[in-house]
DNA sequence: ACGGCTTTCCATACCGATACAGTCCATCAA
DNA sequence: TTGATGGACTGTATCGGTATGGAAAGCCGT
């Protein structure tokens, strides 16, 4: 049987706490933990004697007890992170983004994911609460009234006072890409309109509506593919594609797609009904994940700079606690366009 | 400004605490905390003062303070995760299977990213232990010398004396795959190898060596593919495929990728080449991604449950930490084998 | 009337740190 | 001799809970 930081008897090994280290040197707990946090009071501590406490704190390999200095000081350096669901590529890079800034300013997160729960998205809220999280970021998730902590939300797409909201300028997203497919002469567009519990999806569809407008592009609720389920795999898009062909009268050159893997979803629906991409069809995607220069046909599609959301979530997070910076409401992240092979001249 | 926490004078909010329960019912903080917490005291406090205790703390919405907890009975409820990138599908699969586990069993856990960095490494498993979380789960990492805490390695491939190793059968694995090529007829086969970094490489080549032996198809290093850089993008095999092919002389009619994303990236070097998939030459993946079934050619892949093992190594830790279970060294996870349509009879 | 037994609740120590007021001693000026 | 000053620490309260040995009050039997 292996240790696990108590002895044979099972009791628990004695930990260097700060006690042992002012045993050691024949001080006081006071004197060491003012020496080691080099605060006030240390100003009167001569310097042969900080060294020795220095050095006896190293030689015991002395790591001062989490829990007892955060409950006296009222600060944990730890964030809370709220998604949906943690194995899509959406959230994991959005985390991968916080967790890059936050290991440079030593916090550390907590992940939930609420799996579209409401009540589960309550509980974890309270939970993380009450274990002292200084902030939260919230990823694709609608909130609560008024958090109690610093927040931020990433695509949250709902303004609440005092959240930081973080989203992709979707108006500008709809722009390249329908003025990218209106260029290559497309004009009659199929959309897909991403699930009612996404956030993302309403800002997303109104965007494409008011540029398509602009463009004299007609939005046609026969050319709309309404999704429903889980967008992190194309299985997604694959059958409501097949749904949307079977019997599809309205001509179409083009598809833009709700994000990439629904593009690759309705690819497959596309080329196992005989038409080829993009040949037949062109299709945007949106998102731009590691795999789309690599599928087949490579894919145009717009690109959401997901761990520099992260990122930015985690700083402006961070400098509302550390720096009490002001709170801005809003944060808007501006996409690029990444041309490929799946959208060619109109037919 | 948002209020965070404070009023408007700046001046912390009165949290809800143990003592003002107690005031409240003109209680001291002992019995309160006995009747809350239901222990052995409480036994002896009749039933109507408990009900006015509850109710009381209901009323004033009281939840007591996570670190105060943890500090008096040394428990945190909390894991640590150390995963080498949190961006990757790999890991976040895994992540997602943990957190499964964990929300049933009101666990928690932070997560760290080392980025194959030993100090960082290092560091964190401190900072982990010094946060008092009571095991770690590491994913495709290897750890130091006998970690002090119960730990599972998901894919850690080296055995330390009280960590768990879960690992995929990588033997069977190999079995499944070159025996679905040999029986297609495939005697010439070209291998990935993974990166030096990557512990899966090393078992997986070996596993593969042996099979191969065992089936009488030879490996040829002239036919095989180093694969160096991040695993979790086909771009890390997409230029090693073209080298590859750039004055290959050997004939091969078949490869096994190291996964699907390397698979990925191999079939368009493939297809750049003029090397259509199956017909001229087939690939098995490796993983089982969400995209396997919509890429074109649909992939033939190996696949590895990495949900599951994500729960498994969240249950036999808890398992450990709560019920205080025997540690075992070692679970094996079954693949599966997935034909698609990446590979055909060998030509 | 008095020791013993319940019943009901409380005082105190403790977890491991930090913050701040206070003590003790030496030195120095008047 | 006395008071003031400064240097070098120490004592104690505190953060917000939990565990445990008592203690006060009432009742009972003899």
């Amino acid at each position: 049987m292996h240790s696990h930081g108590k002895n044979k008897d099972g009791r628990k090994l004695r930990v260097v706490t700060l006690k042992s280290v002012a045993d050691h040197v024949g001080l006081t707990p006071s004197t060491v933990s003012a020496v080691l946090n080099n605060s006030a009071a240390a100003r009167s501590v001569p310097e042969h004697t900080k060294k020795r406490i220095l050095a006896a704190s190293r030689e015991l390999n002395y790591r001062p007890n989490y829990l007892a200095r955060s409950l006296r000081v009222q600060r944990t350096y730890t964030i809370g992170v709220i998604a949906r669901d943690l194995g899509d590529a959406y959230a994991a890079m959005i985390i991968s983004g916080i967790e890059r800034y936050l290991r440079q300013q030593s916090f550390f997160f907590l992940t939930v994911a609420h799996h579209n729960d409401k009540n589960l998205l309550d509980t974890y809220s309270h939970i993380l609460l009450q274990r002292g999280v200084e902030g939260l970021i919230s990823v694709d998730t609608v909130l609560g009234e008024s958090m109690s902590l610093p927040t931020i939300a990433i695509s949250g797409h709902r303004s609440i006072e005092g959240v930081t909201n973080i989203l992709l300028d979707h108006r500008r997203a709809a722009s390249l890409a329908l003025q990218h497919l209106f260029d290559l002469g497309h004009r009659e567009i199929a959309f897909m309109r991403g699930p009612q519990y996404s956030v993302d999806s309403a800002d997303r569809w109104n965007a494409i509506v008011e540029v398509a407008r602009h463009l004299g592009i007609k939005v046609r609720p026969e050319l709309t593919i309404q999704l429903e389920g889980d967008l992190s795999t194309p299985e997604v898009a694959y059958p409501a594609t097949k749904k949307f062909l079977h019997g599809q009268k309205n001509p179409f050159s083009a598809l833009f797609a709700f994000n990439d893997n629904s593009a690759l979803g309705a690819i497959s629906a596309f080329q196992e009904a005989g038409m080829h991409v993009p040949r037949d069809v062109s299709v945007v995607g949106f998102d731009d994940i590691k795999m789309a220069p690599y599928i087949n046909p490579s894919l145009t599609t717009v690109r959401q700079p997901l761990l520099k959301m992260g990122e930015i979530a985690a700083r402006s997070l961070l400098g509302q606690i550390k720096d009490s910076k002001e709170y801005v409401p809003e944060i808007l992240i501006e996409p690029e366009f990444v041309v490929r092979k799946s959208t060619a001249k109109a037919p």
